[in-house]
DNA sequence: TCCAGATAGTTACATATGAAACCATCTTTC
DNA sequence: GAAAGATGGTTTCATATGTAACTATCTGGA
């Protein structure tokens, strides 16, 4: 049996991520779920929205790796809850334009302080340099998934030295 | 309208933090879901029991944040497919001991080495540095996230400072 | 000893999710 | 300008998931 046919949990990184990410996105949409009647998937639409207004779902979609099935539903129900309005596009028929209404913009005015304090209460942990340190990181490491990702994977095997050291 | 009501989502911590992690654990799961007919519960019970055999239901659900349901269920697939074995507890009869059976650990000898390779690719694009910088603040962000979530958290609010620069 | 909690684990139900099929519109090509 | 495909978006269906209720066992106090 190889010796590196043994797997730390608590060393191995996408493990940890995983364990920290649904802590994090958890602990946020508690905050806002019951209080505000919004489930994630809504929330991340209209936090594109508030950013960009008259986005097409398929742009929504692209912007937040959703799926285009979960934005369809999630604006479904906003507009049902009148948060979001939406417009024709003037040349395609098949598109629509989607932004906050009136009620969706008090919405996102209300949540947007609520989601950046909870972040600041998560970095507090961290000083500046930290911040700039993770912040590298994630933008490294995401970029690198999207290349990875996009050319198929071949069948990758460990070699003997572990990855990250303890 | 006061001027920290404004969310760049591309700055924002954890929504950068999810969609980088529902990318890793995705390309890590399309990996051994076909080829094993696992899914990512199951092996989160099959990685945590490969470790550290005779814990009960209940210590897996405490050593992967997975909650007893999710335990329970993935737990109950992997017996009926014989990747488990169960025996009573001597004292006390709610408490079950779980461990890899023969099946089970064959295939646990196969996925490690394949999770291992992933999170290796996934990790080259950092220098060492870098990797041990990752290791160091995703353990300080787990202990924080353990205390905010320990204590109930007031309802805090953004102040006029940005969290993290660009 | 007996009763009132705790605790391990399962079941039931209602909801969330993803994959694939589907509809409508647009674009390209001949 | 008609047919073949591509694209935006929705619906369907089967499965996954979380909450809460439940069973069974254990523990501690009167």
């Amino acid at each position: 049996m190889p010796s590196e046919t043994r797997l730390d949990l608590d060393a191995f990184i996408p493990y940890r991520l995983s364990v920290l990410t649904n802590r994090v996105s958890s602990a946020i949409a508690r905050h806002y779920s019951d209080r505000f009647d919004l489930s994630i998937p809504e929330w991340r639409v209209m936090a594109v929205l508030g950013q960009a207004p008259g986005l097409s779902a398929r742009d929504v979609a692209a912007r937040t790796a959703m799926d285009k099935v979960q934005v369809s539903r999630a604006v479904q129900s906003l507009l049902a809850a009148k948060r979001l309005t939406r417009t024709a596009h003037s040349q395609d028929g098949r598109v629509a334009h989607l932004s906050l209404s009136a009620k969706g913009q008090a919405i996102y005015n209300d949540v947007v302080p609520l989601a950046l304090g909870l972040e600041k209460q998560f970095l507090s942990v961290l000083n500046l340099a930290e911040q700039k340190s993770l912040d590298a990181l994630l933008s490294k490491l995401s970029r690198h998934m999207d290349r990875m990702t996009a050319t198929p994977v071949a069948d990758f095997r460990a070699e003997p030295t572990a990855a990250v050291p303890g």
